[in-house]
DNA sequence: TATGAACCTTCCAGCAACTGGAAGGTCAAC
DNA sequence: GTTGACCTTCCAGTTGCTGGAAGGTTCATA
């Protein structure tokens, strides 16, 4: 199948698919028209890295799950490893996240927010240690 | 003073500093010898870029801030508001990382993590929807 | 048969926000 | 005078795409 088809099957859109295969994520065939052919199991590549992308994962860890999915002698143990890496990282940004949300609500609380110019957020940004 | 002492007393490194100089962000001195030279309120200038960046502002939402902070007829309605902006912005970050954290472990969960080729993992990721 | 739309191709540029490195000028100390 | 720590500019790379230009292909329709 083309592209087109490629990209609504996988959900991708057809720029991202191109981009996948200039980093060497995916091989599709060549017609005899040069317009890529994807078989069904590129299009099942594409619908894991869809899936892999949105749950997180860099484009490098889309990488090398990909090629512990086709390696039929994987240990589990390694996807695990990753799949956990992974959940300290986003562990991480959410409780950056939350120490950033509760200094900013402390901020946006204590400014009044009319058309008076003084501002305890300027000042808290200008002049003291977050 | 040098771009070295002003990095110093910013906590921004030199790169930092001459970038924001780039986007027009700074606008320092010059000595005789083409040397930057950082006056005290420039300094303020860039702890306040490090704080405001720090706390998740965009380099253009510092660009306004920055302009508020420098507009002695401002309302503080108008910062309150790219606050306010940015802390939903935050909410939603959180809520999207805390649903993404959910299916990650519940898949890391249900994985072995031995020495055999079997992961749900893999098996998600491949076969169902997200 | 022509022509127009809807595909496809490649390549180049740009986004954010820096960071690294090369090649070279300056300054202060010894 | 030379070493080393500064400073300068400029160019390239990072991540993960996205947009657009310029052009080839395919297919249906007039």
């Amino acid at each position: 199948m083309n592209i087109g088809e490629a990209s609504e099957r996988s959900g991708l859109p057809s720029k991202t698919i191109r981009y996948y295969e200039d980093i060497g994520l995916i091989r599709p065939d060549r017609g005899g028209n040069g317009y890529r052919d994807y078989a069904a199991s590129d299009v099942h590549k594409l619908r894991f890295l869809q899936r892999s992308r949105g749950l997180g994962f860099s484009v490098e860890e889309c990488r090398q799950l990909l090629a512990l999915y086709e390696d039929k002698n994987r240990e589990s143990a390694d996807v695990k490893g990753i799949a956990e890496a992974k959940l300290s990282e986003i562990d991480r940004k959410i409780r950056e996240l939350t120490e950033l949300r509760r200094t900013l609500e402390h901020l946006v609380h204590a400014c009044h927010g009319n058309d008076r110019p003084d501002c305890p957020i300027l000042e808290e940004l200008s002049d003291s240690a977050t």
